[in-house]
DNA sequence: AACGCTAACGCAATCGATTGCAAAAGCAAG
DNA sequence: CTTGCTTTTGCAATCGATTGCGTTAGCGTT
């Protein structure tokens, strides 16, 4: 019974025979009240199934127990998040920041005008943001941070940076990943990726170091553009191919990219490992399971994700979080030859 | 200038040298303001950086414009969401309920004592809820949605259901799947699933009457319990092997079972298709690419997420949705053996 | 009995918006 | 200049909790 009105603060009051203060008081287990009361006076509570109404307590305390977690796609607009590196991401965090008591609320920013990240600030609806990827939003974050501390960043640590950061050493990635390359003999490697994300723009520096240590001249066919989703880096691998430029080996700037430049070889009859090296970026989940398996450029996203929510926890409570770099490491598989020859 | 401290919407009336009620009726567009003036202090407040404060506005209006995301993992709490069919759901749900202007709110329920639907729904942290997957949790949804209508979930459709649900056809496209490999000649099926969960008890009804419908015995020693992760699921299947229990085909619950048992297959060195023919469910993206690519039952997730959300605000518009059900399709391909046999 | 001190408790203000209702302003007709 | 009507505007109550501060109760001393 009296489960049938949304009962408020008030009437547990009335059914504990007390003022709404105490009941308010008992429930936060504050020792004003003596612990056999508090305790008699949350049985009641929830016996009469009363839950506390997060929209007044928010409004009142003006903290909403919630992180945002929020994806800019300033490029990629409208799209699914469908990258399964975003997804596992998303996941961990949701998993760390959960277990610290906190809810998760996914904004997804559909409008990228002016102001957007100082809307979804001054809305309140969060204690403190995880943006996951700069996209192409690296000055509006600056700005943001400006005034803004509960923010952390998965991104690229770029130059004039002063938000807070959490990424894999980019530029160090790449370079083991072409160095490996390099070592298996392979002189012409192309690059798959945006060079407009941050990200990927430091991945390419590193492909670029890992060319001039070796001596070896870029050309800038092989430089290939290409999204994040299956069906538009296929297009461009195809192009690549189709294009007549020769190439040796891929290293391609996500996984998924990688995954469709070898379905796109494979459907020009080009034989991987043999004709072909590819390497991928993030070493997600199927990459150990495709065919062949890919060697990828693995990011411990299991750490990264609980290094971003610590960080976010301390800079919410008024410390200074530095910005933090995770050490990738290459996974070698067939997909580039030899098991570990370099 | 003037982005230091939080603007409140009477710092905007002041501005503009009117009320807040104006301010406030001018923002929410509303036609008893003048629209030269409405634009005017609109102008006035994006100018300042003004946004409306949401858990002043939520309190007031009693609603948050949130829809609450439930993964109830009733068997494998603590997980991570990392099935990627849940995933994937999670992301369509996300873009439905974020093109009709709404947040996302993830509920990672942590506590499945007595009263956790009762505590989410009271909370008032959400408008509407979609919980993906009955769990093990048929009674509480009853139960809820006797007094709590803005709630559709997706699932199976059980007896006695008083509440909206969106699901997959489960018996009939386990009976399609189970029907496609008695079509090649399998008699031995396996089916690896968990039966305590309502959609899974499902799909075993589906291949009970597949099965029985053949004329075919059915033998509990090939009903194998699996749970979704892949670890789990593969050492379900590598006990089935060992147990030296005959069997010509594996019917899976889920795909990521399927190629779970495809991988502990080839440890044992049994070819698939060859000795053994193997058909997952749901198919999600990875069926496809992996090797061989699996048959499975598709699940068409863009048009399930698309009704839910449907009907979930036709629920919160005070209409009264009825349950929907869609119907699968089997998807076939080279992990059952002859390409369309049957 | 009077006093002092601490432990419990409740009053009422507060968080920042929205909105019913009434007052003010604007305008046309008489 | 009234009167009567419509269009604008603002006052003040409200949403449901939390909490600073003052009051009351309880108990031990002298």
């Amino acid at each position: 019974m009296a489960d049938d009105g949304p009962l408020k603060m008030a009437d547990v009051a009335r059914l504990a025979k007390v003022s709404m203060s105490t009941v308010s008081r008992a429930l936060a287990d504050n020792p004003l009240i003596p612990e056999d009361r508090r305790r008699e006076i949350q049985r009641i509570a929830a016996e009469a199934g009363y839950v506390i109404n997060q929209s007044a307590r928010s409004l009142r305390m003006r903290k909403t127990q919630t992180i945002g977690v929020v994806f800019p796609l300033g490029h990629d607009v409208g799209q699914l998040i469908s990258d399964p590196f975003f997804i596992e991401m998303f996941g961990r965090l949701a998993d760390e920041i959960t277990t610290r008591g906190y809810q998760v609320l996914l904004c997804r920013v559909t409008d990228t005008s002016e102001g957007w990240l100082n809307r979804i600030i001054q809305s309140h609806r969060q204690d403190g943001l995880v943006i996951v990827g700069q996209s192409d939003q690296h000055e509006a974050l600056n700005q943001a941070a400006e005034s803004y501390h509960p923010l952390v960043v998965w991104g690229g640590h770029l130059n004039g940076q002063t938000y807070c950061s959490v990424g894999t050493d980019n530029i160090g990635g790449a370079r083991r990943a072409v160095d490996h390359l390099l070592g298996l003999g392979r002189k012409r490697i192309a690059f798959l990726g945006m060079l407009e994300l941050p990200e990927i723009s430091l991945r390419y520096e590193g492909y670029v170091r890992a060319l001039r240590a070796a001596g070896i001249e870029q050309d800038p066919a092989l430089v290939i553009p290409a999204h994040f989703s299956f069906e538009t880096a296929y297009e461009a691998a195809r192009e690549l191919i189709e294009s007549g430029t020769e190439f040796d080996a891929i290293f391609a700037t996500s996984d998924i990219i990688a995954l469709a430049a070898i379905q796109a070889l494979a459907a020009a009859g080009m034989d991987v490992p043999g004709q072909v090296s590819v390497v991928g970026f993030d070493d997600i989940a199927i990459a150990a399971q495709s065919t062949p398996p890919l060697t990828s450029v693995q990011q411990d996203l299991a750490k990264g994700a609980k290094t971003i929510v610590d960080l976010l926890f301390k800079r919410m409570a008024g410390e200074d979080a530095p910005s933090a770099t995770l050490l990738p490491k290459l996974v070698v598989r067939k997909s580039c030859g030899g098991t570990s020859a370099g």
